[in-house]
DNA sequence: ACTCTTATTGAACAGGTGGTAAATAATGGA
DNA sequence: TCCATTATTTACCACCTGTTCAATAAGAGT
């Protein structure tokens, strides 16, 4: 900041300014490293001035991580909504929620699982986050299976099936247990099998 | 400690007094909390001591992980080859599994992902235990397609998709997702599917 | 009884955490 | 132009983190 210069800017500006240096330092840096000292020196800005716009910094971490989560849940289901048939849907699905643009939020999911155990606010905006995971899934399951295009199994179960292999191997990355393509198709042979479909489009009839 | 009174004790005994303590803290509050005064103070010792034994606070955390984790493979594996039948073999494995005195060390191993990021150590640790899972489940899935009891699938991928779903709902138990009952269920009976088997013995002609 | 080794402590360091009270100063409105 | 509001800072607090250095004292060996 330059000498004699004290910025000030309105409070809602300021409010969002924070809100979004939590957001990037939990996506860089994990949901633990959200701490008032990090934000003021991303934000150019002393601690205190933090603590007058966010007083709980526990609070902050379970709302950053559900800005974060229900961030990506919006974008994962407009991108896999877009097509109409289900099975379009759940191949869409799949390789959105593939995309190593998204590693980064596994992470943060991560983190949420481990600190949540002693944030009961971060526990319940994971469980709620979690939810919406699940209720897209299912919804794309019943649709195959109403189209008669998916096998018809538990579509719950299902559906939670595929979330436990999505979050399990976006843990696993974090350690590099195993290859990226070896996690990936342990999700993606997993579903082919349960639901009988084919999440490749190799010897489809070409749509164009 | 009493007035005038340094206990002093021989450098292994001390050693493997740390290094229990340190087990005791990661199953009780956490992997994180492994801190040279936590330790000091659990042993009734100061904190330069614990330096004196363990220089390096990450390498402790990888060894006392790799530690509690080699320990509970060695039991299950104790228990699950118990049986001489693959069948009961597996109920075992998976009885073992769901016990709750084991949550300890479901939270242990969130933290392990988690931390393991920042932690090489850890990480590698980590992957060494999931590597001695893997090989026990895939052990008995062979095992019991051998004897023709168990669907011929992969058994590579049976037991990646088995530890995939144990990992995972031991992480949503972190934050309460859903009850004890549907993250076992979620378990259970994806495997029953998988292997085309029963898990209970409810039906079976009584081996008495 | 003496000496040598070394387990252990006390006292400090630099830096991190969340948080508070009061002073400062920039801004919007009258 | 002055005033009231409030964004922002400065200066603290207590407690946590890992780490270093030198002094202390317990125990083992002779």
């Amino acid at each position: 900041m330059a000498a004699g210069t004290t910025r000030r800017r309105n409070a809602t500006e300021r409010a969002s300014e924070i809100r979004d240096a939590a957001a990037t330092i939990a996506l860089t840096r994990g949901l633990a490293a959200i701490s008032l000292r990090n934000l003021a020196a991303h934000c150019g800005v002393t601690a205190p001035l933090i603590t007058h716009y966010e007083p709980n910094m526990e609070a902050l971490v379970a709302s950053t991580f559900a800005s974060i989560a229900e961030n990506e849940i919006a974008e994962v289901e407009r991108y896999a909504l877009a097509p109409a048939e289900p099975l379009a849907q759940i191949r869409a699905l799949i390789e959105a929620i593939a995309d190593p643009a998204r590693d980064n939020v596994g992470e943060v999911w991560t983190d949420a699982w481990s600190l949540g155990r002693r944030n009961e606010s971060l526990a319940e905006a994971a469980r709620q986050s979690m939810d919406s995971w699940h209720a897209l899934a299912i919804r794309i399951i019943r649709a195959g299976q109403d189209a008669g295009q998916f096998a018809p199994v538990n579509p719950e179960r299902a559906a939670l099936v595929l979330f436990a292999l999505v979050d399990a191997t976006s843990a696993y990355q974090l350690v590099n247990f195993r290859t990226r393509e070896t996690r990936e198709s342990l999700v993606r042979e997993t579903l082919e099998d349960m639901l009988d479909i084919s999440l490749t489009t190799d010897g489809e009839p070409a749509a164009r």
